[in-house]
Formats: structure tokens, sequence, C-alpha cells
DNA sequence: TTGAAAGCGCTAACAG
DNA sequence: CTGTTAGCGCTTTCAA
């Protein structure tokens, strides 16, 4: 920036006020400025300016596995509304590792003006150990840390929804795929209660074997095709729409048809299940509706508002698709 | 961490090195400096030491789009890559607009030790707008600046195993989904190219209803289904596999069978492609190998190479599943 | 084994 | 309309 100054034959502060627009410069010192810039091909350290302004106009959003894909459209949904705030938005993964995984990412943070997180071991994080006094908010499944404002599905109710709608004359074995009677991420505890209400309130004792736990991925699903089968559920509502699709390929391996033989079910209304064979029934949790919500909170952290957390939960929406249609 | 260190009693240069383990301190120092640190809840300001340091531990990787499974994918490689040498990733979403794509790799430059773009419309980027002598990396198509390094797949290659897979006793009429005859990204144009060379070779002339353009999405394939359909093809391949999973849908739609009525073959062999019912065949580029020379690129112009743009071109393999078992 | 000084590249605040 | 001064929070260099 020295160098741009003096072959323009200005001072630095010139330099920087055409590179920032942020006061009037005579246009011949302005474009004298240019031609310098563009003759030593300067380039802004942006690091400095944002020691010096003491912000960077970035937003972090962590997530647990950014391959999945309501990571993916959850990133998505962070990026075009941030954008409306003039903010960039950047990535990172913390592959849901526990507690010093989590914290080490959470020691760093401070090169973001603001953190969104969405990971699914946080519940497993020390409380305290979130950096207060910084602006944070958590997205998804509560940490139970009451300091660190919460953007929540209703996981719970959710899961209500898509299970009452498998309920029917006759249809009393509803598997639970993906879902775990022993504990598991904050996401899983909540949407296997949801379960559990609501065959509770239909009257049907949960029938353990109907509750078949897997690995969160399209894997899982498929693998737990046989567990279903054995179980001789006649319907199945699943964790994650992942879980659904990865369910739909096992039964098809099966020779199993959908929904004819077995009614499914997914969580999340991500877009590959409105594309699956065939379609996926699910719940959308209006994660739009989520993400604007947290923004919201996050900006108020970031222009010092410094009260204590707060919880926004969404609400659910059944979708009906082919995998119910019977 | 002046305040820090005169709760500890000592200097800010101790703290440091607290810190840092960068040199030998005495035990009792240590402790008192990191009793002080718990006390304050002291977190080191990552952006001043970045500028001191003149590095910040983190790769950036620009994609143009972070919800296709492709980028995910990616993304995941690049940061399992990254962590073998000691790199965190941020992930950012051009949406591939020039602009943001040029925006990524122009401002980023300090916030980042190295970037990697994985691009589809840098193509446009003008020639030299590109911040040479920062290390820099282009996954993906050719973005013609022959200072850069690339590191492609063989989608020329790769898209002549698809074609010729189908090709094949009485079936001639192989459409490309996807594809353009009148230009595109570079992938797009470089898929077309070996569709029609692949054709050519099998002396058959290109019959242009059966290049279906489409959007790049999963609505983009099952989209596409209609023209396939009317163009009377009895095969097709798509230019990602993701399209070949919306087709899929779109066929299905149509009470078409696949394979029985027409094959279907994708590219990328993304992860969704073998669970999709029916599975999918599709092109593996070996995503894995080019991440890992692409790093490999990167990490020499990290320390410093400043030879001219290499190009490493990786080699494809076709898998075959459901989508065209006859 | 510890400390003091200097400065990374930039911009806010105050002149002029 | 333009320049000067000071300092963001840290680490490198040199000195004790």
């Amino acid at each position: 920036m020295a160098d741009v100054a003096q072959l323009a034959g200005v001072s630095k502060m010139t330099v920087s006020h055409v590179m920032n627009g942020h006061r009037h410069v005579r246009p011949e010192t302005r474009a004298k400025v240019e031609a310098a810039m563009a003759e030593l091909d300067y380039r802004p350290n942006v690091t400095a300016r944002a020691l010096r302004r003491g912000r960077t106009g970035v937003l972090g959003l962590a997530v647990s596995n950014i391959n999945m894909t309501y990571s993916a459209e959850l990133a998505r949904a962070v990026i075009e509304e941030a954008a409306k705030h003039g903010y960039r938005v950047a990535v990172e993964e913390t592959r849901g590792r526990p507690e010093a995984e989590a914290d080490a990412w959470l020691r760093s943070p401070l090169t973001y003006d603001g953190l969104l997180i969405s990971t699914s071991a946080l519940h497993r994080v020390p409380r305290g150990t979130l950096p207060h006094g910084y602006p944070v908010v958590a997205l998804g499944e509560s940490m139970e840390d009451p300091a660190v404002d919460h953007v929540a599905m209703d996981n719970d109710g959710g899961l209500g929804l898509a299970t009452r709608h498998l309920l029917g004359p006759g249809r009393r074995r509803v598997a639970f795929v993906g879902g775990s009677l022993a504990g598991g991420t904050g996401m899983v505890v909540h949407r296997t209660q949801g379960y559990v209400e609501t065959l509770a309130a239909a009257g049907i004792d949960v029938d353990a074997s109907l509750v078949v736990p897997c690995s969160s991925g399209l894997d899982g699903g498929r693998v737990a095709a046989a567990a279903v089968l054995s179980a001789r559920a006649d319907g199945a509502v699943c964790v994650t729409d992942t879980v659904a699709i990865g369910l739909l390929r096992g039964l098809a391996d099966a020779g199993v048809r959908v929904p004819g033989d077995i009614p499914v079910v997914g969580f999340d209304n991500v877009k590959p299940a409105s594309y699956a064979v065939p379609s996926l029934t699910t719940v959308d949790p209006n994660v739009g509706e989520l993400v604007s919500a947290a923004m919201g909170m996050l900006l108020e952290r970031m222009s010092g508002f410094d009260g204590p957390g707060r919880l926004h939960v969404g609400r659910c929406v059944l979708v009906t698709r082919e995998s119910t249609a019977l």
C-alpha cells in the first residue's frame, strides 16, 4: 500500500479511501491511485484490514458432516440469508466429533464476525465451553447451554405427524428406523421421543424390535431394511430422509414394494426426497424460516445484544407423496 | 493478552510462548499463565496472529454450488486431504457467478494460505484478473489460464466410456442429457465432445434432438425425460449423476422402465448413485486421486514454487450397476 | 529462562 | 479534498 501511495504521489490514506470509497477523492487523484494499483498489481491484505476494522464481513457455519444433504441445504439457506445482510459465509466441517474436536474448533473462530453451529456432537460439549460474549447461535438440537441462543425444529412434534400418518386402520406395527431407545444425538433422542409419545397416545406399546438404530447415511437405511422386515413392520418412519432413501433401496433389494407392502416416511424434506422412486413422504421442518430466525438472533448478538440465551422452535408440516400413497 | 500477562505477573511474550509452546517456560510460570488465561477466559485473536505470522493454517475451497452432491463430496475429500497436512478448510459458495468466483479468488488471498477453486463459470473470468503469485489450484474444468495449475478429470474420455457402454447391438439412438452442442460450462463442453466423438467413431451421425440440454439439478433431469422419450432414444447418458437421478424419476413418472426400456448412465459416481432405484451405472472420475494431486500442487505453490501452470488429468473408470443391466 | 522493542498492513480520528 | 498520527493484538528479533 505504501508502494502504491508513493508511485501515485499521495499518502496511504488516499489509497485507502480510493479503495473503500469512504470519502471524496478528486478524480485525477483517484485515477493516479488506480493506475498505480493496477501497475503494481496491488491487492489489499484482508487480514490487516480485519484486524484494524475489528470485523471481517464473514460469518462461520459449522456443520458436522458437509456431505449430508441436509447440511448442504442448510448451508445454502444460510448463505442466502447472510447475503441479504451483506455477509459472506464460510462453511467448516466438524465431523461431529465429540468434545475435543468441537472444543478445538470453537476456540479458534474469532476470524468470523459471528458463528452458526449445527452439529450433532454439540450436546456433549461441556457447558461453558462455548465462547460467550462472542456472537453464536446454535442451529438444530439443544446443547443444553442456556446462555446460547438456540433455533430448533420441533423434532418431537414432527415425528408425531409422521407416525400418526402411518398409524391407521389395521396398521399398528410402525417401525422407527434410525431411532434409539438408548440415547444418541439430541436429534435422535427428540425424534424417538416423538415416536414413543405418539404410539402411547394411540394406545400402542412400544415394541423395541421396531426401533431400529442405524448409522446416519444412506447406508444405514439400506442395512436397516433387514431388521425392519424381520420385525414384521407394516410401515416405517425414518429419522431422516437420507436414511429413508437408503431404506427404499434396501427394501427394493429385498423385493418389497413401497408403499404397497410397507409405506415409508422420512424427515427433513430434503430435495432428493421428492425425486426418489417412489417419491418420499416426509416432514418439512421449514429450514428457511429457522435460518432466518437464527440469522436474526445472530445479527442481534453481533450488534451487541448480550441478554440470556433464547430459544426459537419452528413448526413442522407433513408433505405426502408416493411412498405413503395407498 | 496484556491483561493475562499482567494478571500472571509476566510479559506478553511469556504468555505467547505458553500458548504456542515455542520455547521452554518454567512450570510454575506456565501454571500462573494458564491460570490467568482461564480466569480471564482469554481467547487469542487469530486475526492478529495471522497478520503477524503471515499464515492462517486455513485453505479455501470455492465451489459453485454447495448443495450439489458432487461439490459436497469434493469438499469432504478436500477437507480430509488438507487435514493430513495440518490445514483446516473453509468452503465458500460462488453460485457459479464469475464475479463471485473472481471475488473469492481476489479478495480472500491473505485470509487463506491457499485456494482451491472448483469452477463452472471461471472460464468466463477475464484472463489476468487472477492473482498470480498467490497459491491457487483450479479443480475441474479448464479456465484457459495457462499460469494457473489445473487438475481436471478426463471428461471427454469418461463420457466416451459411458456412451460406448450403451452403444451396442441394435442400440444407436443414445441420448445425451444435459449436454449442449452450443457451448456452456467447460465441463458440459468437454463431456459433449466425448459424446460426439464416440458416436463419430462408431459411425453414427449426431442427431441434435438426442442432445437434450437441461439445468444441472435433479429437476433438470426429470424435466428432460419428456424430450428423451419424444426423441425416441433407446438409451441415455447423462452429464452428471444428479441429472441422471432426476431422469430416473422423470422416466418413472412416464411409466418407462429402466433399464428395460431405456438404460441410463450417469457421471461422477456420487454416493446416491449406488442407492438410486435402480442403482445407477456411472463414470467414476476418481475424485480422491484428483484431490490429492491438487493438494500436492497447492502445497508446492504454498512453499514458494513459482513455475508456470501445470495440468494434471485424471483417469475415469466405468462402474456398472442395475440401470444398464440388461 | 524471561523481557523490551519493533512492526505485520491497514484504517479511525483528528488535523489542515 | 488530503495528510499525520496512532494503534488493532500478536510474534519475531534482539538483549538480558
